[in-house]
RNA sequence: GCCCAGAUGGCGGAAUUGGUAGACGCGCUGGACUCAAAAUCCAGUGGUAGCAAUACUGUGCAGGUUCGAUUCCUGUUCUGGGCACCA
């Protein structure tokens, strides 16, 4: 027979069966049984997503009399595994509610893109010859592919991507301009470099004096003029010293840090590409080294990042994250005089000619509590003031720490440490103080040196207990003798002029006396540090400076975009540089100056993209400022928790820049802020008695010695292993398995949640699930999981429930026999009823982001419409618009359907209209 | 180690502001339709005792505040995310 098909006209259908009241179809093409009129998804949402691309539906204006709203999405890395289920949780929370914006009347701004630019494509060329260049764009081709099946709202007219010349030309401007640029604290803004130059010229630096980060390269002549300068010194001083002055103040700056340095591969390594202190790759040692890094001077942002949390709506431990980050915190710089007996290295004897050692401590009130100190093993003064006796100890501790991640140290619970051999004088009582190294204090923070006070602070009781040092309690009773107890109640004891003082309030009289005294000062500190900038790696931005005579010149902006060039290996420079390194004939200019060779890590592109969306086709600006005006901040930001402290805080940053500027006109990028959890693979496990092929199912398995392996999650149903695809698995590899079964001839696999991830073999793929269920039931589906925020495991075995109710809804509007069967009858009171509850509830919960909620109210509604068997058009019209944003094809489907039929012609031409260019009936 | 989350039936989860715990869905059990299966529909389903009405018990664990706690407080265990070159 001939049936009217949804999409194609008329397609032809072999009768297979028939019964009394149905019958059943096969269609030429497909495997899968369909019934007339039946929920053909797969048609329906072909058709609408074909229509919605050639009609341009989701195109957006920058020019509307709209109101306008911005929903975006943390952009993908486009990597090479391809999207899983986990991925477009997100993505469908913000199409839904962006839908759910433009059916209430905004204009949507609603993009996507790619964070393209990245390790893994470069690690990828490596193993296997393929350029990263070529990767990415088949990747990106991919993800896209993945992500038109679900049926997104995306404007792809505004495609941006980080690793595209038209779009890093602007990541370039925008560091030239970053580089141009100091921070002026007094006006608590950036401004231009050569005004900071007319400044110096007419009154050297008195104002304002050199801020102080952790990376500079000092200059030599500064140095000596203890880092203040009159307007006649800067005028006699060099380029070089001008240059190198000038490099202290500006955003962008060129210092030097510690990295992960594998010799063995010759690269430098991130932190996660080292455990316990070799390489993941080989097994290589790792060792600490200073490399020439560029840095952002995000320090200087850091109350601006703080006071702007206050304004935007991100969830409270999101600000709390992103606070303890920053890590601000109020104290003082006290100096200890070093004891003039202590030898030196040398055995010389050190001088009483005011040799210092300076801490940072937020308890100064605890000052007569410290009953030693703790200096960092990098710390400048431990070749100074090591003792003979202690020397080869010492040494020894610092190759041991050398070999140790920043993350392994600070996540050791073991105690290490060395004494140098060296005392210092305590200021106020005269005692004589030891000087220790350990790991635990780290050179990054503060002086990287503590007083340690170990009745108060944890971590130096610990020490304290550990070597046997003296603990002096000046806390009392708050001191019980076996823990720390940072209290800031307690009543000084033991404290000299302190004692019967509440320690909070000595706070303030021990950094008055230590500023009277001229042996410290008031400090705030952040534990934030600058932002390193560059990579010594191939896929990233090139920097547009070019370095001469040990100065860095900036490209002029006609230069950009400066392209990456063309490597044919990935293999790291000579010195540890960048891959960009072993190409002379591209660092080399002319009149001897050379290219940096570094480039910019993935965070660069990510930190203004948002911006782009709103103007992406512009080349003579990065976004006009017409358009930033009208879009303005981010409606919606949604995005993963793991980006709350790097890619957040760089982006804010980057738009305080801009604004300060003047470039854009606001200086929080984010409104609001929803991080979604992670969708999390449910591993499954077999159990292999230990070297043989007998696989033990899960309540057998104590009883012999085994091994756990992943074993692929498609071919098990809940836990039940499919025994014969599992010995088909990966060519046969356990062909010959046998198995010890449960009593009821089940093999039972073990299970764990982990992350999603090929290795784990737990990966579900989308496509698979679109292609079963389709489109509207996944999307659907994955919200009905659970809130967006919270992480969950993926269990495909709840989705028929979901797919029912579509189905159900369906059958609504049509029977298999007789079409559609919508009248227009006047509704009850009681469908009405069922309508208007509906509506509320489902508006309050998209609304507020509870889409599991806003599932189960059209489930609910779906449900009792069918026991009062309401098919009437005056209910049903609105459950579809209202379905749309959260599946928009059946939706679009049906409210098409109810439109075009004659069973009654409503006003207005709506004929061939989009819902989603629908309002809601007010 | 430090910072931030989370924990509720066999499972995912609901309870929006301290007020009937378990909405909705999955699974399971029984039934209708069918030669049969699928699909669809109906009924039941936290645990224990009971034919039942019902009673007791129950939101990771131990305490606390309150007339009342899944919700607030203190402590604790486990799981997940982050900790600066993965993005």
């Amino acid at each position: 027979m001939e049936l009217k098909s949804a999409t194609q006209g008329t397609v032809r259908l072999a009768l297979s069966r028939e019964h009394k009241g149905y019958r059943e179809y096969r269609t030429e093409n497909t495997e899968f049984r369909i019934l007339s009129m039946e929920y053909n998804f797969r048609d329906i949402e072909k058709k609408w997503q074909k229509w919605w691309r050639d009609n341009g539906v989701y195109k957006v204006s920058n020019d509307s009399s709209k109101p306008k709203y911005y929903a975006l999405d943390m952009f993908p890395y486009p990597s090479g595994a391809g999207l899983h289920v986990g991925h477009p949780l997100g993505y469908i929370a913000s199409d839904i509610y962006a839908r759910f914006k433009r059916l209430k009347g905004f204009n949507v701004l609603h993009p996507m893109g790619y964070d393209a630019f990245g390790l893994p494509a470069e690690q990828y060329a490596i193993e296997h010859g393929i350029h990263p260049a070529v990767s990415t764009e088949n990747n990106i081709n991919n993800f896209r592919k993945q992500l038109d099946n679900i049926g997104f709202s995306f404007d792809w007219s505004r495609e941006v991507r980080t690793s595209d010349p038209k779009f890093y030309k602007w990541t370039q401007w925008i560091f030239l301009q970053l580089f141009d640029c100091w921070y002026d604290r007094k006006r608590q803004k950036a401004e231009g470099i050569s005004e900071l130059i007319a400044i110096f010229e007419k009154e050297g630096n008195k104002n304002h004096p050199v801020p102080d980060a952790k990376f500079e390269i000092r200059n030599p002549d500064l140095e000596i003029l203890g880092g203040n300068f009159s307007a006649d010194q800067w005028k006699a001083f060099g380029a070089k010293t001008k240059h190198d002055i000038l490099m202290e103040y500006r955003l962008a700056y060129c210092g030097h840090g510690e990295v992960n340095w594998c010799e063995a591969l010759g690269t430098v390594l991130a932190n996660d590409e080292v455990i316990n202190g070799v390489s993941e790759r080989g097994g290589y040692p790792v060792i600490k080294k200073k490399l020439r890094q560029w840095y952002l001077r995000i320090t200087e942002y850091a109350d601006r990042l703080l006071e702007g949390l206050l304004a935007v709506d991100f969830s409270e431990s999101m600000k709390e994250m992103q606070t303890n980050w920053i890590g601000k915190s109020e104290g003082a710089e006290i100096s200890f005089k070093l004891q003039a007996a202590s030898r030196k290295t040398d055995g010389s004897k050190l001088t009483a000619d005011g040799s210092e050692l300076v801490v940072y401590t937020t308890r100064p009130d605890t000052i007569f509590g410290v009953d030693f100190m703790v200096i960092a093993p990098e710390h400048d003064l431990v070749e100074e003031i090591t003792t003979v006796e202690q020397r080869s100890a010492v040494e020894e501790y610092i190759t041991y720490v050398k070999s140790r991640s920043e993350r392994e140290r600070m996540a050791e619970k073991k105690i290490s440490g060395v004494f140098t051999g060296a005392y210092c004088i305590h200021p106020f009582s005269g005692k004589e103080i030891p000087i220790w190294i350990s790991e635990y204090v780290l050179i990054g923070y503060g002086t990287g040196a503590i007083m340690a006070v170990p009745c108060g602070d944890e971590r130096d009781h610990k020490f304290a207990k550990h070597f046997g040092l003296e603990i002096t309690n000046i806390i009392g009773s708050h001191y019980d003798g076996e823990e720390a107890n940072p209290t800031k109640d307690a009543v000084l004891e033991n404290s000299d002029f302190l004692n019967g003082m509440v320690m909070k309030d000595a706070i303030s009289v021990v950094v008055n006396k230590v500023e009277e005294l001229g042996i410290g000062e008031r400090r705030v500190n952040y534990k934030m540090r600058d932002a390193a900038f560059s990579r010594q790696r191939y896929w990233g931005e090139p920097f547009p400076i070019i370095w001469k005579d040990g100065m860095a010149y900036p490209l002029d902006e006609k230069e950009l975009p400066l392209e990456l060039p063309h490597v044919e290996s990935y293999k790291p420079g000579p010195e540890g540089e960048g891959p960009l390194a072993n190409l002379p004939e591209w660092y080399h200019i002319q009149d001897g100056g050379v290219r940096e060779t570094n480039t910019m890590p993935g965070y660069a592109g990510s930190s203004w993209y948002f911006l782009r969306y709103m103007d992406p086709h512009n080349e003579k600006e990065f976004c006009d400022r017409k358009y930033s005006d009208y879009w303005g901040q981010v409606d919606l930001y949604i995005g993963g928790t793991e980006h709350a402290v790097g890619h957040l805080l760089y982006s804010r940053m980057w738009t305080k820049f801009l604004f300060d500027l003047d470039l854009i006109g606001h200086d929080e990028p984010y409104k609001r802020l929803v991080n979604q959890g992670m969708i999390q693979g449910s591993s499954r496990f077999v159990y292999r008695a230990h070297g043989t092929n007998l696989f033990v199912t899960l309540g057998s398995k104590d009883k012999y010695q085994t091994d756990e392996l992943h074993v692929d999650v498609n071919f098990v149903d809940g836990v039940e292993l499919d025994t014969e695809a599992f010995k088909k698995w990966r060519n046969g590899e356990h062909a010959n398995a046998e198995f010890i079964l449960e009593e009821d001839g089940k093999y039972i696999c073990g299970s764990e949640v982990e992350k999603m991830s090929k290795r784990y073999f737990n990966v579900v793929n989308p496509d698979d699930i679109v292609a079963r269920y389709g489109a509207d039931t996944y999307r659907m589906y994955e919200m009905f999981l659970g809130p967006v925020e919270m992480s969950k495991p993926w269990d495909t075995k709840g989705i028929e429930g979901v797919h029912r109710f579509l189905k159900k809804f369906w059958r609504l509007f049509a029977d298999e026999e007789k079409g559609l069967i919508v009248t227009d009858e006047s509704a009850t009171n009681e469908e009405l009823k069922t309508l208007h509850k509906t509506i509320k509830k489902i508006e309050e919960d998209t609304e507020r982001f509870s889409f599991n909620t806003g599932v189960s109210a059209f489930m609910i509604a779906t449900n009792e419409l069918t026991d009062l068997k309401c098919h009437k058009r005056s209910i049903l019209e609105p459950l579809v618009i209202l379905l749309a944003p959260y599946a928009p094809h059946i939706a679009e489907e049906l409210y098409q359907q109810l439109r075009a039929s004659k069973v009654s012609p409503v006003g207005g031409d709506l004929q061939g209209a989009s819902v989603v260019d629908t309002l809601y009936p007010a």
